[in-house]
DNA sequence: CATGGCAATAATATATGATATTTTACTTTT
DNA sequence: AAAAGTAAAATATCATATATTATTGCCATG
């Protein structure tokens, strides 16, 4: 049981992804084909072929001729995913709530409930649950414009919503209670299909992340 | 003078990606290693990272375990990336005219003046000189919203725009003087930094561009 | 003491060949 | 003609080899 076993290619690629975005590997980290070698336990090709595609996606630079290296992060990278994820998923949630059926209704209660119940436990300090908090919270995310019928869209979001990601996970913070009230409402926005106030919503949650995401960088600025 | 000699993964990467896009090879063709191997004079490993990349951006598709193809088309995915470009690049084209300066206008200008030539010398049948118009209109394309500042969005709409391409490519056709029309009004429009005029023209150029496609694929389908 | 240049070293890009698995094609059997 | 099983083709992965390119440390020169 469980996914059968996926190919060398699929499984480094997730974890590699995964360990960018997570910060494992912190950005504008050298990525020694060597050194990964040993960590991925994959051969060369299949490390390059999965450096490649990452290279195109942005989570890792490839400069000619010398290697690769975790794509490096900044505040004016971070305000363009912003604005782009903002553009997109206004736009993909307009279309789903237009499109979305009872069967969609019941997907986003769902998924709303598993980010809720996670959120109110795990309460604004509190950080030990991230991984399944972030899942829970990408899930509703996706669970709201899933219903636009565009699969060109929805991989376009889901590339910028990893970024974005990437950017949250870099200041370990959250905006608890606030961020809480945003989803709860954008679950009723959807289920009365108020497009206007739930893009209204969702435009704010994502510049409100980006506001608390550029201070807490400021913070930790490496420039006293 | 001149580029000196790229990467072979560059070149074969252009190459590639040049011949799906002009149809060289047509959407469904099989991408067999061993035959491309022999046509881009490249290493197994080369090809396979160029592939994984084109794979990424969406040119080619990567069914686990069976190789690759030339992603096929359809008319819902033609929408569905007419839809993304209007949105992008209407976005990109309004912060390119809030923030471009004398120097973009000057390349605008010269983009649109080399377009202009082309396009009225082609005419409405004549296809000779396809891949040249085609680099003029990307080039204006591009001079609209270089000012926009922002290497994301630009990214993004790089493929989009290619994507696009390769269904106009696919059905062989031109619009002829509308087109000429509306490449003109949205050089005016942005030159007098009319946002939103600009934006409307754009949108109806892609949208008209779009219906002139479906059309013609329409036309040429395989169901009689 | 700074600086420019050069050799030694490390890392990358590319190529080749080998192996285990998986698909696909084909043939036989029922 | 459907099912089953086998042969052939293709893929995914790996290990290794070579040429090219980048980096580093050292030395001589000013």
């Amino acid at each position: 049981m469980g996914a059968p076993s996926a190919t060398v290619g699929a499984t480094t690629y997730q974890r590699l992804k995964h360990d960018i975005i997570f910060g494992v590997l912190k950005p504008g980290t050298k990525l020694k084909l060597d050194a990964l070698r040993r960590d991925y336990a994959a051969s060369l090709s299949t490390l390059r072929e999965t450096l490649n595609r990452l290279a195109s996606e942005g989570f890792v630079d490839a400069p000619a001729q010398r290697g690769f290296l975790v794509t490096p992060v900044s505040p004016e990278d971070l305000e363009e995913i912003a604005h782009l994820r903002v553009l997109l998923e206004c736009d993909a949630l307009e279309l789903s709530l237009a499109n979305g059926d009872t069967e969609w209704e019941g997907r986003l209660v769902a998924a709303h409930h598993k980010l809720h119940r996670i959120e109110t436990q795990i309460g604004a300090g509190d950080l030990s649950k991230t991984e399944l908090w972030k899942r829970y919270d990408w899930e509703f995310h996706l669970a709201l414009i899933q219903a636009c019928h565009s699969r060109n869209l929805l991989s376009l979001h889901a590339i910028l919503y990893d970024k974005y990601l990437r950017y949250q996970m870099l200041v370990l913070t959250n905006r608890g209670a606030a961020a809480v009230a945003e989803h709860q409402a954008m679950l009723e926005a959807a289920l009365t299909r108020d497009a206007e106030t739930a893009k209204t919503v969702l435009k704010a949650h994502i510049m409100n992340g980006l506001d608390h995401t550029l201070r807490a960088m400021a913070g930790t600025d490496s420039k006293p």
